[in-house]
DNA sequence: AGCACGCCGACT
DNA sequence: GTCGGCGTGCTC
């Protein structure tokens, strides 16, 4: 017999090879590829030989991998219909659903929240929700509410329900907050027929959960972004927690969201998406208040208390890293036997170093981003590409002494706080501080059992707040990515502080927060202060509308890059053109142009974006004009559609 | 993506 | 005269 198989290749089709015997479709087989061998997935399997290709030319598969298959048909459409929507060969699709087909990238360790998950009876409003949810014949639902609302429980219930008539369950969590707790609480719950899929699981631990939800053993999957593929069958519910998270967006071909994948699986399987947060994406307010997506506003806290104060300090009225009046509340807090903790998103010791006298910056030389000045190394550090070189105390360009560090990191609050309060506890975690095995978990316990007074760190602690001496949350700087020409900056920075205030609400009760800022009177902040999110929401809106952005429109980002610089802009000018010859009715194109962060890793960057009211269009553009162009050698081109990163 | 083929500039 | 750059085609 004859299998066509497709590979993680850029192909358009399958390759068809002979082969021994029976082979099902969803196996994985070794295959010559133009002289290399390849492990590819048996996508269809024929009788005859194919028409268009002599018999004899057919080479015979080497090795079949598997004897059971690795998928069916339902997951082979769902591997086209991503192939199709994101603009990747078939083979390419199939290797980032399936664990093993990729070498993922090690996932940083989230950390356990002390406090254990009891269960719950329902409250009122809880019960309201379920409900609603239950009785809802639309593909999705979204339950809105603040941390500590109990969207957990209403998720969980919904998932009994589901699975008490039979249908499988599919629950996805950001990567960050898939720690053991969750997963424990989920197996509590319903037993050991629980899959989890965790990116930090080996290939082939990953392998052998994929296969046991392949064959029928476990109806409860659990897992990150790549488990929205896991092929559990009679799907009845797919939970999509923290709907607003960027990390639901994969950051490599197919470059798929994970919201999205999930909206066409509800559609095409006939399960309900029930999408929830405390802070829902512009895209999901959107729908919601448009009348396209059923919603149910969880309204307080379970436990009740009061939303935390929010104190904004101008950074340009008091000067940092750390402002006098919040010094003064970090000290206020200590007096009061509590704990302080301090957000900065920026390792290190300075941001930017550069001389008064010419205005010279200093640069990565492999991108067209400042260095960063780490001080316990003395050395300069590029975050994006790791390149390294030795700090300047004179100008190289003018010769002048007067070098300026600024632009604080966590290293630098660090000095300030130690030297302000030379007896407090002080700890600090970032990635520097924390690669040490055990760092983590030993500051976490120290802080709670109270022999810390200030904790400093950066993402790492954003998701736990709970210890019980805790009475203060500081953000330190509020608007980091606000200077970058990215639309959703002003979402990031609300979401953020909304965040950061729930879960102060839930964890400190009568608790402040305060927040430094250079912009106190940016929208996203002043409306996070005021717990105005309607506010916010209308009024991101209407710039969208303005400026013809997303959800007003659907974008499609192509990326050009390459070191010689000259033949990136050639080539993005080439496919421009290309594209503009053939634009359909409606569909705008903007650029090109070089990518706002120009230059990574010695790759010169060069975008264009399509933009459409829907989808269609563009992508009948995409798949008429993308296989006449060929990047020039030493040209990558990259396609993003429904981009979240964009610069 | 990666690898071979083949065509033109510059270097022993 | 050849070496090697890269644009072009192709992979069962
Ligand atoms: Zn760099
Ligand atoms: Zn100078």
């Amino acid at each position: 017999m004859w299998v066509d198989v497709a590979f993680n290749l850029p192909l358009r089709e399958p390759l068809t090879y002979r082969v021994e015997g029976e082979v099902p479709v969803g196996v994985r087989v070794r295959a010559p590829v133009r002289g290399r061998v390849l492990t590819g997935y048996v996508v269809g399997v024929r009788g005859n030989p194919p028409s268009g290709v002599a018999p004899e030319d057919l080479k015979p598969v080497e090795k079949v991998l598997d004897e059971e298959p690795l998928f069916d048909g339902r997951v082979l459409s769902l591997a086209q219909w991503v192939s199709s929507y994101y603009l990747c060969g078939l083979g390419e699709a199939l290797s980032a659903m399936i664990p093993g087909g990729r070498v993922q990238r090690e996932a940083p360790v989230p950390y356990d929240e002390p406090a254990a998950y009891r269960r719950h009876r329902l409250s009122p409003a809880q019960r309201e929700a379920v409900e609603a949810v239950l009785s809802c014949t639309h593909p999705m639902f979204y339950l809105w509410g603040v941390t500590g609302s109990g969207k957990t429980e209403v998720y969980l219930t919904v998932a009994e329900h589901m699975l008490e008539r039979g249908k499988g369950v599919l629950y996805l969590v950001p990567e960050i907050a898939l720690t053991r707790q969750v997963v424990e609480t989920i197996r509590a719950r319903f037993g050991q027929d629980v899959a989890v899929l965790h990116s930090r699981l080996t290939a082939s631990q990953r392998l052998a959960e994929w296969r046991r939800i392949v064959r029928g053993e476990v109806r409860f999957v659990i897992g990150a972004r790549s488990a929205v593929f896991a092929p559990i069958g009679d799907l009845g519910l797919i939970v999509l927690d923290e709907e607003h998270e960027s990390s639901y967006k994969s950051g490599a071909t197919p470059r798929y969201h994970a919201r999205q994948v999930a909206m066409h699986r509800a559609r095409t399987e006939g399960a309900l998406l029930l999408m929830g947060s405390a802070t829902p994406s512009l895209e999901a307010y959107h729908l919601m208040h448009t009348g396209r997506l059923p919603f149910f506003h969880l309204p307080e806290r379970v436990a009740g208390g009061e939303p935390p104060r929010i104190e904004i300090v101008s950074l340009k009225d008091h000067p940092g890293p750390l402002s006098k009046p919040l010094l003064r509340e970090i000290e206020r807090t200590k007096k009061e036997g509590k704990q302080t903790i301090l957000f900065l998103n920026r390792r290190g010791f300075a941001h930017y170093v550069g001389c008064r006298a010419c205005g010279f910056e200093m640069t990565c030389r492999h991108c067209s981003l400042p260095l960063t000045y780490h001080r316990a190394e003395e050395v300069m550090v590029c975050h994006y590409c790791g390149y390294r070189t030795r700090p300047i105390d004179v100008c190289p360009s003018c010769g002048s002494v007067d070098v300026r560090y600024s632009g604080p990191g966590t290293e630098q609050v660090e000095k300030q706080l130690r030297e302000t309060f030379p007896f407090y506890r002080i700890a600090r975690l970032d990635t520097d501080t924390a690669r040490k095995k055990g760092v983590l978990e030993r500051v976490l316990e120290e802080m709670e059992s109270g022999q810390v007074d200030v904790l400093l760190g950066t993402q790492m602690i954003a998701k736990g707040f709970n210890f019980p001496r805790l009475g203060l949350v500081g953000v330190v700087l509020a608007d980091t990515g606000l200077h970058m020409p990215d639309f959703r900056a002003a979402e990031r920075v609300f979401s953020l502080l909304v965040q950061v205030a729930g879960r102060a609400g839930r964890f400190m009760p009568g608790g402040r927060v305060v927040i430094q800022t250079y912009l106190p009177d940016h929208p996203g902040i002043v409306c996070a202060r005021e717990h105005d999110l309607r506010r916010f929401y209308e009024e991101e809106l209407e710039v969208r509308k303005e400026t013809l952005f997303p959800p007003f429109s659907r974008l499609v980002r192509l990326v050009f890059r390459g070191r010689d610089e000259r033949k990136v802009e050639r080539d993005a000018g080439g496919f421009a053109s290309l594209l503009s010859a053939d634009l359909p009715e409606g569909v705008e194109l903007l650029g090109p142009a070089p990518c706002p962060m120009e230059r990574i890793a010695g790759n010169y960057r060069y975008h264009l974006f399509l933009r459409s009211s829907s989808l269609a269009p563009m992508h009948g553009l995409l798949a008429r004009t993308l296989p006449l162009f060929r990047p020039s050698s030493g040209v990558h081109l990259e396609v993003d559609v429904d981009p979240v990163q964009v610069v």
